[in-house]
DNA sequence: CTAATATTGTTCAACCATTCACATTTAGAC
DNA sequence: GTCTAAATGTGAATGGTTGAACAATATTAG
């Protein structure tokens, strides 16, 4: 089977799961470890060797039997399926205390995507060089934004502004927003958002903490 | 019904939305908004009606035919539940640029948690102040911790460090990690782990973003 | 070469989660 | 006081996801 492309009936979770492949195989190839297997490969997850299988077969036929999956192989198929076997610029919008985080951050250049630029509502943080980046204002952001043709954006301002800022950067054309505000943004249905909040982690994880 | 606790049969996904719920409550809070509904709740948060109802149902009875539910009441309920009534004393371990971030960050302590200390490996860094603690070193962290009586912790070291981290605060006596590192964490089975990869939510998102 | 072992891709059954639909209750209008 | 509209909680139906099992195939050992 080819089947690939959005539309075309993959579930939503299988495309979630295949990061979390992709990160595992990465660290294979750092161990240089050229064979793995679905069996393998869920022992280390926490995830059944049946699924691991039926994700992949989803979008083609990448192992082979007795064997199992070429590392090397089948890290560079899903990176193309993922659309990370090149590099995503991205806007980061809120250079707070995490936005400089992001923007320092040193992990997603090998994982296909490079900060290219910042920005920030306050006049006192305009002009800040962070790593080899200049601050720019809101003003700008919308040109700057579809000069670069920067399609991702990350958002680190407060629930307050978020969903301002948010509307601005669809205007620009980003089509994919990762929020760290705790709030829900409405956007248009073709725009994908998703959301990093620890405190629902935290949450989530002291309801099973009964004494 | 009145179902509540661990093991109790609730699904873990139930678990999960219930702090989406809790936000999207507090929320309303500020906004004074004293009475709600599930249509509403559910529109706010792109979430079926029935289901928020279902999920709800799982803990008890906590709205009025006819009128919906009492926002400030049912926010209660929630917190109680997710025991986050209280506030957890939570340690960082990892002072880099995120550490730093996480140990400044002003919205754990109206949601149920508060930083009380912060671990790095780095001698350069030990001896630090952030807010108004100060960075310790690795050696005194199981004590510490244990000192504190901590049962969660925030992990935002290298990959490489992060399963020995885990160990350590298994070994003291951690019973909820929220992980930053890019890496699964191997820990006995009654203690929790969420992770947290921006990397993985943008992967995610870029496989829907074809020309 | 043959037998034994390992592993894939896929089918099917079991399980789990979501949605539908409705009886029931409440508030508010007239 | 009665009627209408709004909303809950839940049982039944639907839809989706996971796991078990197996035929097919490759590798390795003898």
């Amino acid at each position: 089977m080819v089947n690939e492309g959005p539309g075309s009936g993959i579930p939503d979770i299988v495309i979630g799961r295949l990061p979390i492949y992709l990160r595992a195989l990465n660290r294979m190839l750092q161990e240089d470890k050229e064979y793995t297997s679905s069996h393998d490969l869920g022992q280390r997850l926490g995830i059944s060797s049946a699924q691991i299988r039926k994700d992949l077969s989803h979008f083609g036929e990448f192992g082979k039997q007795g064997t199992g999956y070429n590392v090397s192989y089948l890290y560079e198929q899903i990176r193309h399926i993922l659309q990370v076997d090149r590099q995503w610029p991205m806007a980061v919008v809120g250079v707070g205390d995490l936005g400089r985080a992001i923007a320092n951050y040193r992990g997603f250049v090998p994982r296909g995507f490079r900060v290219v630029s910042l920005f920030d509502a306050d006049p006192a943080k305009v002009g800040d060089r962070i790593g080899d980046l200049t601050v720019l204002s809101f003003e700008v952001m919308t040109t700057e934004i579809k000069r670069q043709g920067v399609q991702v954006a990350m958002v680190a301002v407060p629930a307050e502004a978020a969903q301002q800022v948010a509307d601005q950067l669809v205007e620009a054309g980003v089509r994919a927003i990762l929020n760290y505000a705790p709030i829900m943004l409405a956007v248009p249905e073709d725009v994908h958002v998703q959301y990093i909040d620890p405190v629902i982690h935290l949450q989530r994880m002291t309801y099973y903490l009964k004494p």
